[in-house]
DNA sequence: ATAGATACTATCAAAAAAGATACTAAGGAG
DNA sequence: CTCCTTAGTATCTTTTTTGATAGTATCTAT
């Protein structure tokens, strides 16, 4: 998720600046399980049937990279690699529980 | 944003449902605006600068779908549509807070 | 020696989202 | 009669995201 000319809407919008963090097919779903607590890799395989190891690898990653997603290898054979929330990552939490308590009643309606 | 499969997600994360909803490069940016009241086409526009009309559309009339937000045709020339939030897409607010509050805490670590 | 486990990586193809551009309707103003 | 306005539509292309598939490393257990 790209974009351009940031500054224009930032100045209006006071969320553009995460968008691509919760953009992303799958980004808010994975922190959702993180928030729920640590996993390694497989676990949130598990979770997410329906997504490649390839792209949650590559989205982990980005969370990795945006600060919000903590990962840690251990240097084993076989390899175990646990993710985890950073601070900032445990702080997103009220997001996600404001957001769950919506859909519960977007259901409803529909 | 396509989902399937969606029931074996749904069944382990409570926001999934609406994945569909908050993903999308500009939806969560609209609401936002919408949330801040009734504008016509031309001033969301205004404030999307970098969104082609065609796209604009596009997602006001998904967000139309979804139920969350409403269309108003006035009877004029040159036409006149009014896009505010329905009743249930109000409800969405906190989440936005939320959103809001998080990301000026996320902006101030980076 | 071989198979198994875990967490990858690297390509390539497919699909989906977004953008560019041009066009339309219809009444009012000049 | 022609132009202007607003809110679209319709195509087509490009970009971005996602998926499918196959391969890698390394220690352990058999």
């Amino acid at each position: 998720m790209k974009i351009e000319n940031e500054e224009e809407i930032i100045a209006q919008c006071p969320i553009s600046p995460v968008q691509k963090i919760i953009g992303g097919k799958w980004n808010m779903v994975i922190l959702y399980f993180l928030s729920q607590g640590v996993l390694r890799f497989s676990e949130l395989q598990r979770k997410l049937p329906n997504v490649t190891q390839a792209s949650l690898t590559k989205q982990l990653r980005l969370l990795e990279e945006y600060k919000i997603v903590h990962r840690e290898v251990y240097k084993q054979v076989p390899p175990k690699v646990e993710y985890s929330l950073t601070e900032i990552g445990t702080k997103f939490s009220p997001v996600l529980t404001a957001l769950e308590e919506w859909t519960t009643k977007y259901q409803e309606i529909d």
